[in-house]
DNA sequence: GTTTATGCAAAACCTTTGCATTTTG
DNA sequence: CAAAATGCAAAGGTTTTGCATAAAC
């Protein structure tokens, strides 16, 4: 609260998850650098979703030398502790969808299967008028994510990302 | 409807759809070869939304030296020509989310862009049994697709994808 | 001082492309 | 037969990995 005169109500948001991550950081025995706290504050001053590389270009202001596979380990590591999450499936691919039907998305956050199911009262909903100020909106569905069933039988407990078994 | 007594339901409906697919290639001028039939045969015949390396696998059976760039090539088409759509972005990368409040998704199909959203009514929505057959429900969100505005700008009449301009 | 994280460069993976050959209409 | 589609192999782009160095606790 030392600067709370200039500072936008989005920053004290920030300031205040920072000490956040910095908690979980310290429970899990995890070191807290200047690359972690950059990629962090970027990430969460944000709502746009970045991806590894428009991080790593955001944060080169303050840390010149931090590389991308940092900024991909690091992610991947918020990920893990549940300080972000991933959009999309771990096991990312481009997949095909051939159901002209409205119908909407059960997706496996590990492999990226995706179930097709029906329901009459998700296709009309109404959306809000600032949707119209990011672009035209073409089509509508929800998107269920969790573990398929082959999955789950694969990981009981927690499950272990290819991704981020060097961490 | 020549073997209607040992076909189901499913397939009559494929054999429907088959029958829509040449009649839009033809529209286009575009050739009916054996691949692009079994690579539609396959895609319409489920609801698992495949990538490219399994629709590669699973015709293997009827044409063997079917290569997977053509499968590529060919699922692209059809998404170019309206038979199938595409699930996620067409520029795919992963995105990381650091909002933790319940939220909505703006998504640009071109690159991925995703803007969030937040409407209360969204945020309970009851969800049918069949789903949980998939496999457990961890997080739910709409999902609206379209094009932001700068890809809109980019790209005013019928976007032309990079992935297809040799087709 | 020990453990953990980082940067670099090389590898791995998925997807696309150029070109010669084959197939379709 | 002309135009378009295919297969192959090589290239492209993104993400991951092994290892030596640097930083945090």
């Amino acid at each position: 609260m030392e600067c709370e005169h200039n500072m936008r109500a989005v920053d004290q948001n920030i300031e205040e998850r920072l000490q956040f991550f910095k908690g979980r950081c310290k429970d899990r025995g995890l070191k807290i650098t200047n690359q972690r706290i950059e990629i962090y504050r970027e990430i969460a001053g944000r709502e746009d979703h970045p991806d590894a590389e428009a991080i790593h270009q955001a944060i080169q202001k303050k840390l010149p030398a931090v590389s991308l596979d940092t900024v991909y380990r690091t992610l991947w590591l918020f990920a893990d502790i549940g300080l972000i999450s991933q959009m999309g499936p771990r096991q990312e691919r481009y997949r095909f969808d051939a159901n002209m039907k409205p119908h909407h998305h059960f997706v496996c956050r590990e492999c990226g299967l995706t179930q097709d199911f029906y329901e009459e009262t998700f296709n009309q909903l109404g959306v809000p008028e600032i949707v119209s100020t990011f672009g035209q909106v073409e089509s509508s569905h929800i998107e269920l994510r969790g573990m398929c069933l082959q999955c789950q039988a694969k990981k009981p407990k927690r499950p272990e990302s290819k991704r981020r078994d060097q961490m």
